[in-house]
DNA sequence: TACTATTGTGTCAATACTACACGTTTTCGA
DNA sequence: TCGAAAACGTGTAGTATTGACACAATAGTA
């Protein structure tokens, strides 16, 4: 057996990361201020480039760690882009991963390390290479995904309130939902364990606290649903 | 600007493609008795290597190509895996596309020089490195848009009956679907032109032939709706 | 204490889904 | 030639889900 294949084309791997955040009106990503060359100084994805000996997922994870301190988020691969000519510099194929954090959790003193700031989608500045077009996919999967399975609540805080839920969604999806109608479909799921607490920020009438059972989030991960059809006419990317 | 980036670890970029065809009764897989070492001799999807003047979606229809003659079929960026030690030889990451074929279209002279087989997804042989999960993330990923895209046409003849349909979609989801409400949920979506014709193959009572509308089904690939909700309880793959 | 904003729960009509029934077309064999 | 069998096409009734909306309860504020 030999120790290489004759093919000789080997070519650099990148991974690249879209870090979405939820600010309890808005969704926003993590983007940073490249310090290196070329592109110096532009807006861009947090990324990193693939070792030797390094499965595919452990770099994202080690990428977002790096900018986050974060190391048990949702993070999924998005879809890897390799046309010839998308890095200046050599050939390069990005591996995308998309990432949903609670932005409560995160490390403020590694996002300052990198020049990170977190900025609201739509309020996006260009990105360079092609990480726009990676973003407008990422949002195209959230939206896909979040209308089949709850994933939404990594976004959240441990404890939440169905408003705030709502305006996730809302969010999301760029559009207004029935207040009752959303309730009604959202608790039918069960995947809400009340806490008896009161959300005590709010100031009108306190909203109830609720955490998510983690058993039957996991049976929801798993399966295949309609969770919420109401958004099968949702807005196009 | 650099020639190059500083980081040193360039890996060999491999494709693989799972395709998927129907012939009437099961969903098959075209599979190829591997003719290079390592494990030669035993199966594995069709697969290749990338070369450094080419995109990751044109490497994956020439490969494609190669094996079926085919080169205009729906063709889809699966995953890309990226273990270690995955392939024995070296460190290779791969992009893994799905493709689904009318098999009555494909080029039975490509397929016999390849020693390929389509071969019943029921009676699958243990393929090749983490080739047996590939093929068991692209029917989940199969089925989950199926669910939600009228994508299965890829898969018949240019012109097909309902109840062939409806069997293509019960072999996707390894399920039984109601005759009546199966015919009612397709003609809604109005994605079916009558051709006048009937299929004069069958044995009782001849069934109307129908082909795509072409415009409609563009719509409804963009967009995102429950196109068979019935589905919604499928089974695990 | 009245007023306002927000939350929680309920109602009802329209729609969609599921489970069936029934008639029609075609082949095949007595 | 005709009846049985098999498969196709359309329809209908009961049920569940959805979407639109009303109303009461809570908490802060003028």
């Amino acid at each position: 057996m030999p120790a290489a294949y004759q093919h000789t084309t080997r070519v650099l791997v990148a991974l690249d990361c879209i870090i979405f955040g939820f600010d309890g009106e808005a969704l926003k990503l993590l983007l940073i201020k490249r310090n290196f060359e070329p592109e110096c100084g532009k807006w861009s994805l947090m990324g990193g480039f693939l070792n030797q000996t390094e499965d595919l997922e452990t770099a994202a994870r080690r990428i977002l760690f790096d900018l986050t301190g974060l190391n048990n988020n949702y993070l999924e691969q998005l879809q890897t882009v390799g046309t010839v000519n998308r890095d200046p510099v050599e050939r390069t194929i990005s591996v995308v991963y998309y990432s949903l954090v609670n932005i409560e959790d995160q490390d403020t003193a590694a996002i300052a390390v990198h020049q990170a700031s977190w900025i609201r989608l739509a309020n996006k500045p260009a990105l360079i290479f092609d990480h726009d077009q990676m973003v407008a996919t990422a949002l195209q999967r959230l939206r896909y995904k979040a209308a089949l399975h709850p994933i939404g609540f990594e976004l959240l805080p441990a404890t939440f309130t169905i408003p705030q839920l709502q305006k996730l969604y809302e969010a999301i999806y760029d559009t207004q939902l029935d207040r009752r109608n959303f309730s009604r479909k959202i608790m039918a799921t069960d995947l809400l364990l009340g806490t008896g607490e009161k959300d005590e920020r709010s100031s009108t009438k306190k909203a109830q606290l609720y955490t998510l059972n983690a058993e039957k989030y996991r049976q929801y991960l798993g399966g295949n649903l309609t969770f919420l059809p109401e958004l099968a006419a949702m807005k196009p990317v």
